[in-house]
RNA sequence: GCGCUCGUAGCUCAAUGGAUAGAGCAUCUGACUACGGAUCAGAAGGUUAGGGGUUCGAGUCCCUUCGAGCGCGCCA
């Protein structure tokens, strides 16, 4: 309860409910005109026909004199109330905050469980620019919502099942069956991918082999059939692991849910799908009629569950995957993080769901879309081929660039050092500028300027903290040591930065309500920007007094702390020197 | 044709319907022996693509025009 915010809310609702005559919250944001601003009072007016200002005025009357910890209550503009806090108060949350493992961040109120779904590589098949995005965001909201107290599923919906297995398979024998697998070059799936479509598209031969192939792995009691399977998806997995090991993601083996192992799962969709009375046929396919969508012709769009052939598509094992996770895995949220293309696909499965009473409150499934990633000349970002950038060539490219870096500026860092420095410097500024910008657009992809160690990047934030890290290494204290401290907070600089390090709660609080990780980068950039502010106006080792040193202390060592704490949040390393 | 997303400073981006639209980069002016200059202080830079509407109040919501991108029946 160290936010100011909610301690404003709190001790401002009687008086709200006062003049409202009966209970109204407050609404308490931050303000850079204020510590706080409270406009509620603006929505009450509307209520009561009244003028916002005197509405403003009489809930200031109410509430004056009982509100400890604040200094001031002001109306201001047409009717806002703005809140100052005195010192001592913003010092005793401070240290509140500080002697506080969670740094100051409340637990969510009722727990849940929750599946992300995200990143979904496809066997066989080169991961790219597209996969960067899903997977660097999902990784950092499921690193959020686990430390705000849910109880988090990963689930890495790996794309490997479907009719190129076919081909894939027989190309696969083509060049060795399994033990060519062994032998296959991880780097390179897309050579791989492509050798077997172009044979698929050139050789009818091998056209009949691939769709034998098909139906002896859709038929699943074919030990051959599977051995090769399991040797695509062994291989390509490696490959994918190898990746997230580079990149820091949480993601393991554990947390692989491909399309496959929801088929077994697919005769029973659509049996409940008759059941419901919601199964219809449709020039000879499986349809779901789905209110509310149309074709190019305008008329009603169907959601196909089965094909004429009799296959399955991914709408059904989607579908069986909704299944899975609410009635199985008991989850209340279903949070997929995957590309704005899918956003009429998933509205569609969705809705298919609802109608047949699988997806119901509480249980509600959200779509963390996101835009493309643009060259710097704003169209798709593409190799020099043409195709789109691998994930693999960006992430090396980064680590590279990384170590370069420090290589050229950090010459008295230990030798020993420099490389594993440079990676995550290198690891921190690309995920960084994932993160930092709104997801839902389309964003410009610049290694100068992510690299750029200045202005809103990754690099900029661990440089704010090891600097920190630093002044403790030439004061000789013990972090620890200073936790206890209340600051003292005479100089703007100070207020401000303790202002700023208690509102991390509220950050991260509005991070997760709106599934947007470039919140929490901007706050980071913010706390960042006012550390250095207080840096260089208040010397630290060279203060006044002891009791002013030890307090500076105490405040830079809970700005490290946040600074850390919400990069790891982001998936990002911080480290103590650079 | 229908539908979805986006359009903010020269560039890259912020802004739960709230006051005078904010940062960073680039540009310009500065900073006691640099507690790490990968820094800080300041200046300049805007008809929020155009038009209309709702509202006490619109970059934000609604309508419309223009521009960019994406999706729309048996691939996933």
């Amino acid at each position: 309860m160290a936010d100011p915010l909610v301690v404003v809310a709190d001790l401002l609702a009687p008086a709200f409910a006062q003049v409202a005559g009966r209970p109204a919250d407050p609404v308490v944001r931050p303000s850079d005109r204020a510590d706080a601003q409270a406009n509620g009072a603006l929505a009450l007016a509307k209520d009561l026909g009244r003028a916002p200002r005197d509405v403003a005025a009489d809930v200031v009357a109410a509430a004056a004199g009982s509100l400890a910890g604040v200094a001031d209550l002001e109306v201001a503009g047409p009717g806002f109330i703005n809140v100052t806090f005195t010192p001592s108060f913003v010092a005793g949350q401070v240290a509140q905050v500080a002697g506080d493992q969670h740094l100051g961040v409340r637990s969510v109120a009722s727990p849940e469980r929750v599946v992300v779904d995200y990143s979904a590589p496809n066997v066989a098949k080169e991961m790219h620019v597209g996969h960067l995005r899903t997977t660097v965001i999902g990784d950092a909201l499921v690193r959020m919502l686990e430390f705000v107290g849910h109880d988090v599923i990963r689930e890495n919906h790996l794309g490997d099942w479907g009719t190129p297995f076919g081909m894939l398979i027989e190309h696969l024998v083509d060049v060795g069956g399994v033990e060519g697998a062994a032998t296959l070059d991880v780097r390179d799936l897309d050579a791989f991918y492509k050798a077997a479509r172009a044979k698929f598209d050139a050789d009818d031969e091998f056209k009949e082999r691939a769709r034998n192939r098909v139906v002896l792995l859709q038929s699943r009691d074919d030990p051959e059939t599977a051995q090769l399977w399991q040797a695509l998806v062994d291989q390509s997995t490696r490959h994918f692991n190898e990746l997230y090991g580079k990149l820091g993601i949480l993601l393991t083996d554990d947390d692989l849910a491909g399309e496959s192992i929801y088929q077994p799962m697919m005769p029973e969709v659509l049996t409940r799908l008759e059941q419901a009375g919601l199964l219809q046929e449709s020039d000879g396919a499986k349809v779901v009629w789905v209110p509310g969508y149309t074709n190019r012709e305008g008329e009603p769009l169907p959601l196909i569950v089965q094909a004429r052939t009799g296959g399955f598509n991914y709408a059904t094992s989607d579908l069986a995957c909704v299944i899975d996770r609410i009635e199985r895995l008991n989850a209340t949220l279903l949070v997929y993080v995957i590309g704005t293309p899918q956003a009429q696909h998933l509205q569609m499965v969705w809705k298919v769901a609802e109608m047949a009473r699988w997806l119901q409150p509480p249980a509600r499934a959200v779509h963390v879309n996101f835009g493309n990633v643009l060259g710097t000349d704003r169209k798709m970002l593409k190799s020099r081929s043409g195709d789109p950038m691998k994930f693999i060539d960006l992430v090396d490219e980064a680590i590279e660039r990384g170590r370069a870096a420090v290589a050229e500026r950090s010459r008295d860092l230990p030798v020993e050092l420099q490389a594993e420095v440079g990676h995550q410097i290198g690891v921190g500024a690309l995920k960084y500028a994932e993160l930092s910008t709104d997801r839902i657009k389309d964003y410009v992809f610049d290694w100068d300027r992510m690299l750029a160690f200045e202005g809103n990047t990754g690099p900029y934030l661990q440089y704010a903290h090891a600097r920190i890290c630093s002044i403790f290494r030439r004061a000789e204290v013990e972090r620890a040591s200073v936790r206890g401290v209340e600051p003292r907070l005479d100089l703007p600089q100070e207020r401000a930065l303790a202002l700023t390090l208690l509102a991390f709660d509220g950050a991260l609080a509005e991070t997760l309500e709106r599934y947007a990780p470039h919140r929490l980068c901007t706050y980071l950039f913010e706390l960042a920007q006012d550390f250095t502010a207080f840096y260089e106006a208040c010397p630290i080792l060279r203060a006044d007094s002891d009791e002013q040193r030890t307090s500076r202390l105490a405040l830079a060592d809970l700005t490290a702390r946040v600074l850390a704490g919400g990069l790891d949040l982001l998936g990002i390393a911080a480290p103590e020197r650079m």
